[in-house]
DNA sequence: TGCTTTCTTCTACATATGTAGTATATTTTA
DNA sequence: TAAAATATACTACATATGTAGAAGAAAGCA
């Protein structure tokens, strides 16, 4: 499931808490995000259309929550990126931030760690 | 400089031999993308009017080359993917790659190799 | 119970993106 | 040099995306 980048707001504040109404969505959003109450539920019409999201109705008010999930949506935006701009491969995007320096000094102390831990995990 | 899904080919293909005519980058397409010739100059003209793409005159041949550097592409296809779906931070992504058992123990390896290399590199 | 607030559903519209056809100019070739 | 092949510039059109207004239904309140 591919979102768009205003449909990934709506869902990352609707994973952030659910179930939620859009008024409450509302205010979740960060605030550089304003849109208009409307805007925001056309948003959320369209994931329910896209089945990323489900609604439910409280009374005549509805009530939103993820369906797809946030693993899944970063999984498939991932590999877009990954397809896209370094060959399908893995490798080329790490040695890429790896060499860009992208990294800091922490981030990649952080790094290794996980590599560990996750070796000594997995294994 | 954002980049679509087709701009992305064009400009992969053009990344990879430049200077190109439209001619020659319908040649080095990946053959699943089969384009009209017209399609392929329609992309080439809106990333010249983007200024990804640089184009002059040869005979009445356009020859293209890209403008826009591929690291930089990159870059920002990769930070619009972390801001997006990551929280703004490499980190949460790195470890989402790791966890979400993306990675073979290979790739891991290498990608050890990689920062050990770096951290001598770079310090 | 009428006014105000809040929701909902529809409709709208601009820009972006994918994809290509047409008409016309140019170049190559028989 | 006339026909064939190419290239170019324009135009077109469907679907996606960002953004929101309008009209009407419901709910809350004075």
């Amino acid at each position: 499931m591919k979102l768009s980048n205003a449909e990934w707001q709506i869902m990352n504040a609707l994973w952030a808490h659910h179930p939620a109404t859009a008024r409450q969505l509302a205010g979740q959003l960060p605030q550089e995000t304003k849109w208009a109450y409307t805007t925001i539920k056309t948003m959320l019409t369209r994931l329910v259309e896209k089945g990323a999201v489900g609604e439910h109705k409280q009374g005549n008010t509805s009530v939103y929550e993820p369906l797809l999930e946030r693993k899944n949506a970063r999984g498939s935006a991932i590999r877009t990126l990954i397809d896209q701009a370094f060959e399908g491969g893995l490798a080329p995007m790490l040695s890429f931030l790896m060499e860009d320096n992208r990294l800091s000094k922490s981030e990649r102390k952080v790094l290794k760690e996980m590599l560990d831990k996750n070796e000594t995990n997995k294994e």
